[in-house]
DNA sequence: ATCATCTACAACCATTTGGTTGTATGTTAG
DNA sequence: CTAACATACAACCAAATGGTTGTAGATGAT
């Protein structure tokens, strides 16, 4: 990443975690209850400092948190990330509305067809 | 991406795509209206040759679609792939959903305060 | 106290990314 | 026809990514 990182309010590293099938799926298991690091490290076929790493990812990109319990970290998903990226989306398509109102009031423009 | 692409109905390259802010400048730009690519490539500062690139990670992640005319190529932002980013965001929210929905239900098993 | 477990982190490696420059090709204007 | 413009694409490069192994520090169980 280029960009220095204030710049976008995390949209880059938030998107950038979005765009792997791991860490998506980490957010998936992780949702439906707080799972440890070695916990999830044993779902998939790689090495736990991998897993690890896509944790971090995650972290860095505010979609999870950790809480220590015992000698376990706990990683828990934070809905509000999935909500800043789900915002962002709206507002790119709220751009593209935007054109698309601008051609319906060219249309609204035109007169109706004439009512009987 | 060592995934080989099927697997997620291209949500890597859908949400890698996303992860740069010059190329979701430029969703933003062709949203309000098709522009050429080098009429985008004068909003940069960088080569030509760069903002190609990045409008072939759009196209290829289907964000985009290029028509060309006369000597130019027009790009077109493809408001469905926005969606389809949208719905696997909703995707995983559901899944979280569901889990305050489980806790929920937990708390609705437990009987009120007794009444007096 | 010892041992197994969970985590952290560094070093390393192959591949991908994001950028560059340079060259070639097609299209429009004069 | 020729010159200028818009695009395409290859080759190259530095840095980031996604993975590995290995080492070391905490914590819990016996």
């Amino acid at each position: 990443m280029v960009v220095d990182d204030a710049d976008d309010g995390g949209l880059n590293r938030l998107f950038h975690a979005l765009s792997d099938p791991t860490r998506r799926d980490v957010l998936r298991r992780c949702a439906r209850g707080d799972l440890s690091v070695s916990r999830l490290a044993a779902e998939y076929p790689m090495s736990f400092a991998a897993v690890q790493k896509h944790v971090t990812v995650l972290e860095q990109a505010g979609l999870v948190s950790k809480r220590r319990s015992g000698r376990e970290q706990l990683v828990r998903t934070e809905p509000d990330a999935l909500a800043r990226a789900r915002r962002a989306l709206d507002e790119l398509e709220a751009h593209w509305r935007g054109r698309v109102e601008r051609m319906s009031s060219l249309l609204e423009r035109e007169p109706p067809t004439r009512e009987p």
